[in-house]
DNA sequence: GCGATTGAGGAACGATCGTTCTTGACTGAT
DNA sequence: ATCAGTCAAGAACGATCGTTCCTCAATCGC
């Protein structure tokens, strides 16, 4: 009963992983919000809670959307170049600008980014044999790809450069 | 002539590396700076424009006392994990922070950025010998290094991993 | 039809944002 | 001693922040 809604919940959250993807917490209003998401003030906050929970179901919607294909194709990866071309590939946006930004001031964001990154960590280091430390600096090294805007020919210079790990 | 300054202007400048370096740009209010920086509201406008001046400030105060002594010590770096190491052990908060979160929307921040990054894959290109493609990945790989949390263990795993470079 | 319930629409809340104004204290030169 | 000039101190500005309230529209079971 009641009236039936004038927007769809999902579409609602991938626009804001869209809008907290490409600017930092403080940066994106909830008059942005409202304005982007097709979702009025009020039922933001019904179906929401608040900024603050919108913010962490869209990172978490992230992380279903975008972390775990990425999990799920890396377990194939044939050897570290591969893993790395799957991770700077993939549209990370929203977990590097919260783990940079969000995860130091919001210790659910943190959990939320540590377990995604050791989720990551772990579908290498089990695709490929290697130790969890080296996996981690795989993981690190794509990251770092990625915020610099991930140039093709750095990511082939490093995997030319990469001793054979499998 | 007039009432002398009662703050060093070196040190607020300072402060306000640390704090920038620590939260996000709208993160840090103007009262946190008038706070922290023990310079008030008048003259932090009178001396510093605006908070964005002061950020510009302070972003290049930081290259000028983190990044240009980096540049220096990489120039002795004998081989690529030296680099890594000498990267990684850098205090390169503010420069992270303003590359994932600022650059995207201030082109003043983002061509100091890009600036400072090239110059590190400059003193590693030229310290090593190698292609500016692959110093660029060396550099790419730090920074994600950094942005984990820079366990000793991963960097040391990767740079075990990585084929000798000279 | 008729209430009951739920969402849309928009005004409005107090708080905080970055910035500016006003006033008075302190300084060097006349 | 006085004046011009600079800074400290803090109130105050309009704008915007996240959030809530109030009213009306739309759909249900009866």
């Amino acid at each position: 009963m009641g009236r039936p809604r004038a927007f769809d919940e999902d579409e609602a959250v991938r626009a804001a992983v869209g809008l907290f993807g490409g600017r930092s917490y403080d940066g994106v209003s909830v008059d942005d919000l409202v304005s982007h998401l097709g979702v009025h003030r009020n039922s933001l906050y019904k179906t929401f809670g608040s900024k603050r929970g919108l913010y962490l179901i869209a990172l978490r919607r992230h992380l279903a959307d975008d972390v775990r294909p990425l999990l799920d194709a890396l377990a194939d990866a044939p050897d570290a170049g591969a893993a790395l071309r799957l991770v700077t590939s993939a549209d990370l946006g929203l977990l590097l600008l919260a783990a940079v930004e969000r995860a130091p001031v919001d210790e659910e964001v943190a959990s939320e980014v540590t377990a995604a990154l050791a989720a990551v960590d772990q579908a290498i280091a089990h695709a490929l044999g290697v130790p969890a430390d080296l996996a981690a600096a795989l993981t690190a090294a794509a990251l770092g790809l990625l915020l610099r805007g991930n140039s093709d020919g750095a990511t082939t210079a490093l995997i030319q450069r990469l001793a054979p790990l499998t």
